[in-house]
DNA sequence: TATGAATGAGCTTTCATTCAT
DNA sequence: GATGAATGAAAGCTCATTCAT
């Protein structure tokens, strides 16, 4: 049985150290991050680390692939399930990801550990895109063009930069990460006013009434 | 007269040792980066530095400072010339600050150090807000307020959030902090495309031909 | 078995380090000494010197306590046993504390750095006092009323002042501190003649005869 | 005339940085002293102190001699006037040194230096017994040999360490070296109880009466 | 598996000293 | 005479990494 607590211990270390490693790089940074705190934090000493990583890099892309992978589960568990027209597939497709990119911390915190280190692991940036990023494009895309053709949505470029639907999202993010907490900000309408704003763009509409 | 070398060398030194700081701090990052390997960029050596400024910290800050000012300047200096439309005047601003924001690679480094360094200086994150966010929001809803009373711009709630228009622009930027060059991005179809996204929306607009 | 190896080494370092450092302190002074120079003496690296102590400052204070421990020990450890007439014992004691302050090189020389530190740590200075200085004067002072009581003991007023009679001993503590070995000193004479001046005075005894 | 105020200057300036260098050494010690800190306190720049000493070594070597004169000087001074008996003298010499070596704080604080410093200049420490503690002594030992002569001075062997005199002196002085302003001591009352313990010793003179 | 003592390269910072002006 | 910009050799301290136990 002691076995048992030792084996599900063991399973569980690497997990533990991410989780730690995590918390410590979105503080501090990569550089100056002690991998002597994440352990600590971690409850275990800094040697146990090198057992289950090769070393400090490593930590921090697995740190990153740990704390992603929920990302890319989330963003493809959107099932095509509501077969409703294009416009509805967007408004609840992106209402899904705001509450990914900006509303969960840790995505917003990943989001921030990708930008500051761009350019020490680019490989990583490509796997995130590949895995993640360009899924949620992919199915932008594909939603636009079924739209498109169905005269559901306007006949546009966009269909060249489907990123651009993600960029409010981005906008909120990229906020939360400079302000933290010292400039609060009413998501739901931030979201609301975004959606409204991509649908339907600035220009006035030939026959719908003035006011919001 | 050789008196002026050196009195035109002090004065030029700390601009000089900020670009190296730049550099440096733009391939590393703040904790990764050497004051050594910034003096030997500015030709220089170390003890020079702490000469110029008090530690590591105000390197980076005076940096961030001298790197902002021109994107402060230039912000404001769009002047109120252009008094046409609203929806024009908002096409030409939102395509200044797209050069700014995107298209300056000092602009967009700078913005990656803040991204990444927040925590770290939150002040200067304020004090970046103030100096240039600010007067742009503030700019960006004038515009609309005054568009919305003409009835030139639709009414709705982006009041709220004038920042949104901004939000094409720094989706582009943070594409490009992450992807380096490893993914070129057409940056005048980019704005094309966002601007017309902005001001007409993905609804098909009664009235209009299909077809981009 | 092997693990006591490292055990006994580990308990021993912390000891080893300090055994090295008051050699460098003492021949250098707290400021000059580089804790490169006590780690190579101690026979390890600078590194393993900030694994036990937390800065250079500790490792003098733990020094200096480690060092002082000895003699608050001896001092205390002169039993009561001789109850004989106060001036036997004052002579004893005396001769105690003569070997003590001025012949033991290492009391001598932690002498010389506190009071070359004494700026920089009081508290030192105090903790010494009240382990070491503290209970000698108080059992100067007892032996002192003791003798003036039973008359053993000229009636005077050294009572406000026990520590005089350490006077002679600190001198040639001092004297040693400075001249170091360019000027020899014959301790044993030294002692004698300074316990009889003490005891017997300058003037004339009457009913004394001339010549030593 | 500003020839004279520059000259007049210039003949200053040693003097007033050996000064600024006391204060300087006496609150860090020699290692931890900066010089900018002595130029700064001298209303000058660091170079400035290159051009009137050699380096920091030569500017410690001058302040201490610089703040010795007076010693000497005052040592001297006291002039064989009082042809008085061997014990007036001694009593009236003692009190004066008492004042030099315990009173003043510039002494007091010469002490210290040439304590802790004694290992890195002993060149110093042998001139300074040459000039100060030499004559000093030699004045003392003169003294006690004429009153012995005389009988006004107990026979006894102090001749061979006249310094032991001044042991209360010294004694007092490292009190005040250490304890700095903690534990205030009357130094009257000091030099009397001292001068008596010196004169009349410990043990009971025959014919006195009991009480101080 | 896990520990933690030990290493050593490297970092920020300091400061005596120099020297062109 | 005086300045102060510049140097460069440390020094204190940190920390990723190793490895005997």
């Amino acid at each position: 049985m002691v076995e048992g607590v030792r084996a599900r211990r063991k399973a569980e270390r690497p997990g533990e150290i991410l989780e730690a490693a995590f918390e410590e790089f979105v503080q501090k940074g990569y550089s100056a991050t002690r991998l002597e705190d994440v352990a600590a934090r971690a409850g275990i000493t800094k040697g146990t680390i090198y057992f289950y990583f090769e070393n400090k890099e490593q930590v921090f892309v697995a740190m990153v692939r740990e704390f992603s992978r929920p990302l890319h589960e989330q963003a493809e568990e959107f099932a095509t399930s509501s077969s409703s027209t294009a416009p509805e597939f967007l408004r609840a497709y992106l209402c899904y990801l705001y509450r990914i990119l900006a509303t969960d911390p840790r995505s917003r915190e990943i989001f921030r550990l990708l930008i500051a280190e761009a350019t020490r692991f680019p490989e990583l940036i490509d796997e995130h895109h590949q895995n993640f990023i360009g899924p949620v494009v992919k199915r932008l895309r594909q939603s636009l063009e079924d739209g498109t053709a169905k005269g559901e949505i306007r006949a546009s470029s966009i269909l060249e930069f489907p990123e651009l639907l993600l960029a409010p999202a981005l906008s909120l993010n990229i906020s939360m990460l400079l302000f933290s907490d010292r400039r609060p900000i009413d998501m739901e309408r931030h979201f609301e006013i975004a959606v409204d704003l991509l649908l339907n763009g600035l220009l006035p509409r030939p026959g719908e009434e003035a006011g919001p």
